[in-house]
DNA sequence: CTTGGGTTTCAAAAATATTTGAAATCCGCG
DNA sequence: CGCGGATTTCAAATATTTTTGAAACCCAAG
């Protein structure tokens, strides 16, 4: 089988995985470009300049900058540079669950905090004293549930995916083990 | 202070609520009407039939009949009735854990399961035989260990938000003091 | 079987989000 | 310095998602 043939084949399956990957980051609320460009750093694991990925991806250049810069916070790809080349390079993390963890961090910061912080602002809008209205003291009541199961879901969060080392993957491994049942996933 | 004054501020808390739900339901990826209807059937803990949805919250017919659906499918809302009435009434879970869980449940099913599947097609057109280019080699390591990544967080998904008990609140709870930094959240 | 309130459907309109591309800016090098 | 490639910015163009509203549908009661 000619090299080339080969190449056509890895590219292929590269190209099912960027498509896979970007179609998760519209339902994820990213911009399907912005995981596009991840998956192709992630998959093919080199380091792109902006041209490289505008090619081979059909995008413009100021779509690239953007959804770099995106995942540059979202802390998934580091810039690099070469030798003797004006131009940034970027290269996604290797590591799955270091990965996995920035995704995870990510997302608590912007799905999960902000709601914490308005629940604290309801609830101090709305009375609770003693001389409070029931429906006041009944609605504070369901605010304060809410909040406590966020917060204790963003610190879970900050545990696993937190700056402190790879507790996502230990964690993981403690709960699949909990009691209860303990069937694997039945593969696709 | 007379009730007028209690009903409205007890209102203006309940809308600030709504509003900020609904911001997140848009940052979930759900329209912010559905969060927004979900909102107020939680907050108010009342059943509420559709003219009384699309009252409070300004929506149109046709819309409020989509996001109750939906929200049916989601589990996190259900259909009662009262005694001489021909109207359907709708009412939301109240248990936040269960709500919780049910949330979960329905995002590990479109975040996750659906790359899960791709993965293994995409792993299943690489070619990865002993006589395979070590350029397929290489792309189906990293596969692998993206899978095995999304497959554990969907089996850890469906032991806590599976049909089994609270499963959450517990797992919670044991994550809570695994060993570690454990400083809770300060609050908003 | 007919009536009529209640609900669903869905094409079109409106609102949002994303992408483009070209001008502006940045910055290393001679 | 100031040239020129590289990058960023951002208003306008596109694409996508959400919402509307009216017609079709459903079904219990008469």
């Amino acid at each position: 089988m000619p090299p080339e043939s080969d190449n056509a084949q890895l590219r292929k399956a590269q190209d099912r995985f960027i498509d896979a990957w970007g179609r998760m980051g519209s339902v994820w609320g990213i911009s399907r470009t912005m995981a596009e460009v991840h998956a192709l750093l992630f998959v093919t694991g080199e380091a792109m300049c902006m041209d490289e990925l505008m090619e081979r991806l059909n995008i413009s250049r100021g779509n690239a900058s953007m959804s770099l810069r995106a995942l540059l916070e979202w802390g998934v790809i580091s810039k690099t540079h070469k030798d003797g080349d004006r131009r940034d390079y970027f290269a996604a993390e290797q590591d799955v669950w270091a990965m996995f963890r920035a995704i995870l961090r990510e997302r608590v910061k912007r799905e999960v905090e902000p709601l914490i912080e308005s629940l604290g602002e309801v609830r101090e809008l709305n009375p609770t004293g003693r001389d409070a209205p029931d429906s006041a003291r009944e609605l504070d009541r369901r605010l304060k549930a809410m909040q406590e199961v966020f917060e204790l879901v963003a610190s879970l969060g900050e545990r696993f995916a937190g700056p402190s080392g790879q507790g996502l993957k230990v964690a993981a491994k403690l709960l699949a083990k909990a009691p209860g049942a303990s069937r694997a996933r039945t593969g696709a």
